[in-house]
DNA sequence: GCAATGATGCACT
DNA sequence: GTGCATCATTGCG
């Protein structure tokens, strides 16, 4: 089984959420695996970033982003999404990934059954949360590693040709200073249908 | 202790 | 395109 281990992730964010794309998020639940090609990520830099909520400082919430790379960073918005994000860049220095969209590959129907309702394969996981949701993904990965090959963790896949890769201003993020909201630090497959908003 | 507010998704019109 | 569900975290007192 290969892994992508502490090294991919103890990089500059910007490289490691471009490099994400086309890489395989591994999900091993009720014995059995759930894969996706990740498709679309975001970049959450550091404690100047005032989109990353380590701008506020070193709480017991942010604290995760402050340790070792390879993490997860797990946490709750609007009361009902959980948001999967991975610690990147050196101990000590804030920042993380957050991973937007997947496209599937394996493990379909417990996808469906997890998500009851929707119908459309595209709909399962083309949002931050929505995939969360169809991966089973919640408070309970928070700081997991993501090097032991259990549970949750990276495989590697093909990375899309430079020309397919297209860059833009992160979502939901209108708290932030307008020159962090303009800051064009996600990343997406272009013509990909399970990326969230393929517009910009 | 309490009030405000989101790194969203879905069901409407 | 608009509105709303729902709660952990935060900041203030």
């Amino acid at each position: 089984m290969t892994i992508l281990g502490q090294e991919f992730f103890a990089r500059p964010t910007l490289i490691v959420a471009r490099e994400l794309l086309g890489q395989q998020l591994v999900r091993e639940i009720d014995g059995q695996q759930l894969r996706g090609l990740i498709v679309e990520t975001e970049a959450y830099i550091g404690q100047a970033d005032s989109a990353c909520h380590a701008s506020k400082g070193r709480t017991p919430r942010t604290e995760v982003m402050f340790g070792p790379p390879a993490r997860t960073y797990i946490y709750l918005v609007y009361g009902m999404h959980y948001l999967l994000n991975l610690v990147t860049e050196a101990e000590g220095f804030p920042a993380a990934v957050l991973i937007r969209a997947l496209e599937p590959v394996e493990g379909l129907e417990a996808m469906r059954a997890r998500r009851p309702g929707i119908t459309q394969v595209a709909n399962l996981t083309n949002g931050p949360g929505k995939l969360c949701q169809a991966l089973g993904i919640d408070k309970t990965l928070h700081n997991w590693k993501l090097t032991l090959g259990q549970k949750l963790w990276l495989a590697p896949g093909d990375s899309p040709p430079d020309t397919t890769i297209a860059t833009g201003p992160r979502i939901g993020i209108t708290y932030a200073r307008p020159e962090d909201q303009a800051a064009p630090w996600r990343f997406w497959v272009r013509d990909n249908r399970f990326v969230s908003s393929p517009h910009f």
